[in-house]
DNA sequence: CATTAATACACC
DNA sequence: GGTGTATTA
């Protein structure tokens, strides 16, 4: 639910870049020949000629759209190129798009904090999004060097879209309006566009990839009017939005068009309220709004009806989470313990790839593993029931996240299935039905640089102080076959030793990164 | 129980 | 910690 925060400055200058339908870039930069064709990127392709994610624009003007099938795509554009995501263990990778996104996050803020501004902020939103906070840098320049002491302006920033004027714009007017705006606030929004330019020529230079932008006084307007200006099929675009336009621009605006407002909160806007448009939302009192939705959200829609949103640009480049999942649609429902576990293990494999990753190349650990599951059970009654998720502290290690995955899953499976579970299924089958699986890793946080090793580091992270030489803290706990299990599996540090591929290995003389995480409390007993 | 696979965040 | 909502490729 979204939350009110107060705008406190009033003349900030925010951009939202993202890419253009960024996996089909990716693909296309792998293909150049495929460059200029209706192209799609999709999952799979066996069910239904696979699910579309990414759409060019020469497809998106023949009709297709992201979730067509592969096949609907083809009967929409015949000519439309499928370009499939890469499958490892047996699930989508995306990985390939990830370091194309890294690629690009390289880029942009070497230029926005760097070079631009001191104090240049810039949020990774997603694989190819990032919000700027050029305040500063556009102040800069208006103070030292504003646009109309410049003897040409960049053509990026000619290319401009400003919204709210004529159609028929030209470079012309763009820099006049650039130059000669009266109000401040537009003058800064121009100067953000002079200097988003830079960045967006960069990346494109170093990349291969187009970007846009859209560039407002605030968070919640610069994505909107980014997105606008990318719905008009026009790649590689940045859009401004002058101050005095944003009333006009917002007030026709399906209210599910808006961020956030495109599930349940804006359905109920307009089956509750009947409220379609921004222009409805603003007939209401900000009183009205929180008696239906609460202080936070009744304040939050009365403002962003008005444009204004208080959110600021965090300095953030890194994800906060990395997760790895696979659903198993309608017949490939898994049915047996021993299909989830090895699903888990392949899910765990990726995971554990991409943690080592962000260990080797931002010195960063996460310390809670998560597991999502859905299911349905055909015979019950509630077949609706929502799978439980569970966590617990994460241990580094292929084989411990493989284990504790499992563990975690057979925990919420007896809870999913109540004190039932065991006995009922007697000679009939088993009810349960999982339709998807996820592992996740959460609460990542920097390695202190003044640790003298990584498994000092570890050892301190450890939840419970080692009571025992022997690393196996759960014989102190009831033993369960689980359990003995990865107490035998940490007990033989040896042989994955001697799988460096498999697990990190740390400092050759310290074979106890097994026990750091030693701390079992959390994972559940086996039936 | 067919879009699929992430990600983030508010609420309790 | 666990649930639910929302967005986007």
């Amino acid at each position: 639910m979204p939350v009110a925060r107060p705008e406190t400055s009033d003349a900030r200058v925010i951009a939202h870049v993202d890419m253009d339908c960024f996996y089909v870039q990716v693909e296309q930069r792998k293909q150049p020949e495929l460059r200029g064709l209706p192209t799609a990127v999709v999952q799979y392709n066996e069910w239904q000629g696979g699910a579309l994610i990414a759409v060019s624009y020469e497809a998106r003007s023949c009709g297709v759209k992201r979730s067509m099938r592969g096949e609907e795509a083809k009967a929409a554009c015949p000519e439309i190129q499928l370009v499939q995501v890469p499958v490892a263990r047996g699930k989508a990778d995306l990985n390939t798009y990830r370091s194309a996104g890294s690629e690009v996050d390289a880029i942009i803020p070497f230029y926005v904090v760097s070079i631009l501004a001191q104090s240049g902020k810039c949020e990774r939103a997603s694989i190819d999004e990032v919000y700027l906070d050029l305040t500063d840098a556009a102040e800069s320049m208006l103070a030292d060097a504003p646009p109309e002491s410049l003897e040409s302006i960049d053509e990026e920033a000619l290319k401009s879209h400003i919204l709210g004027m004529s159609r028929e714009m030209i470079s012309r007017r763009v820099s006049d309006w650039i130059c000669q705006k009266m109000l401040i606030a537009d003058k800064l929004l121009g100067c953000g566009i002079i200097i988003v330019a830079e960045p967006s020529k960069q990346v494109l230079k170093e990349t291969e990839f187009s970007c846009s932008a859209g560039i407002a006084h605030n968070k919640a307007r610069s994505d909107f009017f980014s997105k606008l200006a990318s719905g008009m099929n026009k790649p590689a675009q940045q859009t401004v939005v002058p101050y005095a336009a944003v009333e006009e621009l917002l007030s026709s605006l399906p209210i599910k068009k808006m961020k956030q407002l495109g599930g349940k909160l804006g359905t109920s806007l307009q089956t509750d309220l009947g409220i379609d448009t921004v222009s409805d939302l603003l007939q209401f009192s900000e009183t009205k709004l929180q008696e239906h939705y609460g202080i936070n959200t009744g304040t939050w829609l009365w403002n962003i009806a008005r444009g204004v949103s208080g959110e600021e640009v965090q300095g953030r480049l890194l994800p906060k989470s990395h997760g790895s999942g696979k659903t198993f649609p309608g017949p490939r429902a898994l049915r047996s313990l021993s299909n989830v576990q090895h699903w888990l293990n392949q899910l765990s494999e990726e995971l554990y790839e991409r943690l080592s990753s962000d260990l080797e190349q931002n010195k960063r650990i996460a310390s809670t593993l998560t597991l999502h599951a859905s299911a349905f059970r055909s015979k019950d009654s509630d077949s609706q029931k929502k799978f439980p998720s569970k966590s617990c502290p994460l241990r580094y290690g292929v084989t411990k996240i493989q284990e504790d995955a499992f563990n975690l899953f057979q925990a919420a499976l007896r809870e999913y299935m109540g004190p039932f579970g065991t006995k009922s299924q007697g000679n009939k089958k088993e009810t349960w039905r999982i339709t998807g699986l996820s592992v996740s890793a959460s609460k990542i946080v920097d390695i202190p640089s003044g640790t003298s090793s990584i498994m000092r580091y570890f050892q301190s992270q450890s939840t419970i102080p080692s009571s025992s030489e022997s690393g196996c803290p759960q014989e102190h706990v009831a033993m369960t076959p689980s359990a003995s299990e990865s107490c035998s599996e940490q007990k033989s540090a040896e042989t994955e030793a001697a799988m460096p591929n498999k697990d990190i290995s740390i400092t050759d003389t310290s074979p106890d990164l097994d026990n750091s995480y030693g701390n079992m409390d959390m994972v559940p007993e086996k039936f």
